[in-house]
DNA sequence: CCCGTCAATATCGTCGGACGATTTTATCTC
DNA sequence: GAGATAAAATCGTCCGACGATATTGACGGG
């Protein structure tokens, strides 16, 4: 399960300047910002996908509480809720009197979470295709494609992938299933994107925000078979790059 | 997410006599007997959810914070963990001053559980077919198979519905596959049918479990096809049966 | 007798401090 | 320099407290 920012009622990402501060306020910023409602926890839990999604938490980062609760000015209590969320969605793993770490994923990891998320997703377009009645959200939908072809390009890789969960939250709220809007683990791609991100060639990149473009005009055409057949080519190119990432981005877990 | 009762070292559920006890103690002997390990806000969850596979917790029932604490015997940061747990597996429903209660699924929520939990099973079934080398795990699994055919016979649901889930648990410890462990939302299908399984007939009960057996089979002959279309068959009973249950069946959440 | 108003109660979300258990690190001795 | 010992760090759990809000019950008027 991944951190359940409400996928109802996605948010546009937030077009922030990348200041290069003192990393003491960025998670604070974060959260003052873009995560304000919900209770401290969920918050909090947010707040640390997004910084994965940045770059400014990495795998295998340690995280220890006195610091992050000083950061955060939170309470341990709530900060425990957060991590324990956070380790059941396979984000952040603990280990008793040695802290938190940001997990990190061997190769065999991400070949289970595609083969795992593949079916989720398709699931996912064919249910946004066959239940898309918002022109509105159909609009945002291509948007938020065409916004990531322009990211890709400009080499903003923590927009990129903020931008890329938007158009799955988009997706799934089109659809409208309440329960795989629950089930998806969107925070473990975004974990597993944030560590493969900068391994990437171009022309990988590329293709894979080239995918999104043609998921979006499937969907909203409402062609369900197309856009599922789209989707699980997004995926088999995706596994295509991942065979050809040297083992050394899939660190020993 | 559901609760993660650990998956890997499925645990055969444990043939206990139900003592009618007062409902003081019901909940603290099931978490000594059964949940023995892990933190004390897993043992809770796994606690509690199986209470509700036992029909000694209901749909709708409210759960208060300074019962339960007493209960069983933990403070209340500990159970809040829990719960904080439960209700991102939408076991649980949290409403702030109001206190939590169990879930209550409606007739939507209950065709999107399905949908959604559909190729996630089908995706088990295949990986355990394709996957399995433990002749001792393929015979667990026949005998699981064969125990939930006598449990369903004998009329103990709660006792089936805990063998129903030690039957996934193999089924998902035989693919391998940690991410599917994960995400797989058994917990909120262990809430699914307690909800229903007092509704349904015999017939309807009776092809559930042979369901199963047939699964089983296919899975330990290594036949993935088999193994695949029917646990889709397998589903689509079970729509078919949702389909014939009255309204009352699924109150308004 | 019914209904609206208002106080008392119940309950949650968060906080801060405390303790034991265990790992990690630093210090000291040889 | 290596090993043993002490100190520090860190988590898991518990307890008590406070504010905020919903629920409940009492009270009086119509």
């Amino acid at each position: 399960m991944q951190v359940h920012e409400v996928t109802r009622n996605a948010k546009r990402p937030a077009n922030r300047v990348a200041s290069g501060d003192a990393v003491t306020q960025v998670l604070k910023e974060t959260i003052d910002a873009d995560t304000d409602k919900g209770s401290a926890s969920d918050r909090v839990a947010a707040a640390i996908v997004k910084d994965i999604r940045m770059g400014r938490l990495v795998p295998g980062q340690h995280l220890l509480e006195p610091e992050l609760t000083g950061r955060l000015g939170i309470s341990r209590g709530s900060l425990r809720e957060a991590l324990k969320h956070l380790a059941a969605d396979g984000i952040v793993t603990l280990s008793r009197f040695r802290g938190a770490y940001i997990s990190t994923l061997d190769r065999k990891a991400v070949y289970d979470l595609l083969d795992t998320l593949e079916p989720l997703a398709r699931l996912a377009a064919r249910k946004a295709a066959e239940n898309n009645r918002s022109a509105k959200m159909s609009k945002e939908l291509r948007n938020s494609a065409m916004r990531l072809e322009e990211l890709q390009a400009s080499g903003k890789r923590g927009d990129y992938l903020t931008e890329r969960r938007y158009f799955y939250d988009l997706l799934i709220e089109m659809g409208g299933n309440g329960e795989l809007a629950r089930v998806i683990p969107l925070s473990r791609a975004d974990l597993f994107r944030a560590q493969v991100e900068t391994r990437q060639n171009e022309a990988q990149r590329r293709k894979h925000a080239e995918g999104y473009r043609l998921i979006a005009e499937a969907v909203t055409a409402g062609n369900v078979g197309d856009a599922d057949r789209l989707m699980g080519e997004h995926f088999a190119g995706t596994r295509v790059t991942m065979d050809q990432l040297a083992d050394e981005v899939f660190p020993a877990a």
